[in-house]
DNA sequence: CGCCTAATTGAACCCGGTCAACCTTAGTGG
DNA sequence: CCACTAAGGTTGACCGGGTTCAATTAGGCG
């Protein structure tokens, strides 16, 4: 039997190469990891929570295919959504990091995952620099979409808030090759987005409702389309650089 | 002249020894870096700009003493304060990362500031793991401070929102060594507060007054006192180890 | 077809915003 | 040493975007 140091790094060595921005996601990183001992491919069922808040992981994963979301029940009951999950992204790294996970984790649609050990963080940071500068910019871009977030709740119209939602999801829905023309697949209820945005379920009805009849969008059962790409960046300050589509000192190698 | 990278990966690796949680941080930092070369010490005088949203930056910094905050001013002129820079720790390295920086970042008191140069992330990843775990840490842990701030503005009411920022204020200016038995020196002004929540001043006000009124804070001047911890916890589900007093996984060496 | 979940719409209500004073404190200059 | 000023804190009256409660309609699926 190898020691399982090993095989975790030669795993995330591999994953590492898939995680640097600008490379191909998605269906090419679970074929390329199905052969790497140490990762393995879980697929999970629509409406499944993969992290609950407050438990121990020792495993961290990468998104193939699907959609899933980070979330927070406070003491009343209510939920916030601090952030949406699509393919390519990295997620439940804190859970392993922290003593408990911060947040919950749940499936939208039923996902693909690559789940990789996270053994050692300290002999990766010594011996895989490209791992390590892969997670790094995976934590910074969430951090910056975490901001865009809190500006959304902050201070934003809930008109402002579904704009800039939609133009977010839209552009990383791009980025990870889900979208056609200028329309994607976007499988969240009205009650998700509320959660996401500091709304309820019924305002973001009548706010989504007033998107159509004023042509900024048109949506046509799950499917999304951003009609006026333009107006809705300029009336919701969407100014799509932080989702870090380039980043100037990251390149991959 | 030595080469420049030398010289910075010097400076880095001091200070990567300073930035492992759990070390003293403060007075200590600042002397430690004094002496190195490539990293130099600044003051700033309180209510300047040191980073413009959108501007390129070369540099991060480390705060050795004073509070600063990041923000984002949206078209209709409001402004999202999207966290406080407090003594120990890190800031504008996503200035360095992205095409321009995301937000700016604005001095509070007279700070004394840690200027390092950034120079080659990929050199820094792969020659030096220690610096490397530290920037990744202070992501995470950035990351995490982002999410319950978005919980405030997303779905708590405005006395549960002071009452989690407060919490969060104590806590962290006790790991910073602030905190004299329950009170410190909270040098915010209540609109700074406002933004911060996505609140407005006069409600901050409002909201203050029954605090103190329910017994549960103390306000002298510019000093805070927590009254009951406890009771603000409970009320605001505040818990406080995403602040990253521990990691699991993260030790120094 | 029947069941359950999600979307939609109406009406009454309220938390927090807006507008507008006034007060207090600290800093400044004569 | 005090008058003046500016910034921040405090309070009142009114308003409105978004919530709450409740009922109805549409969609997805066994």
């Amino acid at each position: 039997m190898p020691p399982r140091n090993t095989s975790t790094i030669a795993g995330a060595l591999a994953l590492a190469k898939s995680l640097i921005p600008g490379l191909p996601v998605g269906g090419e990183i679970s074929r390329m990891l199905e052969t790497v001992p140490g990762v393995r491919l879980a697929k999970v069922a629509k409406n499944s929570d993969i992290v609950i808040a407050g438990k121990l992981y020792d495993c961290f994963y990468v998104n193939n295919d699907g959609w899933l979301f980070r979330y927070k029940i406070l003491h009343n009951g209510s939920r916030q959504i601090v952030d949406f999950v699509l393919p390519g992204d990295v997620f439940a790294l804190q859970a392993c990091l922290f003593k408990g996970s911060l947040y919950s984790i749940a499936t939208v649609t039923p996902v693909s995952l690559s789940v990789i050990p996270f053994a050692q963080i300290d002999h990766v940071f010594e011996t895989d620099p490209k791992l390590s500068k892969a997670l790094f910019w995976s934590a910074t871009c969430e951090a910056a979409r975490l901001a865009e977030h809190l500006t959304d709740a902050g201070r934003r119209s809930a008109y402002e808030r579904l704009s800039h939602l939609f133009l977010e999801l839209f552009v990383r829905a791009r980025l990870a090759g889900m979208v056609d023309e200028m329309s994607f697949h976007m499988p969240l209820t009205q009650e998700l987005i509320a959660d996401a945005l500091g709304l309820t379920h019924v305002h973001v009805n009548r706010t989504v409702k007033s998107l159509r009849d004023d042509k900024l969008i048109a949506i046509d059962g799950k499917r999304l389309t951003i009609l006026d790409f333009e107006a809705l960046s300029l009336l919701s300050d969407f100014e799509s650089s932080y989702l870090g589509e380039s980043a100037r000192a990251m390149r991959g190698g």
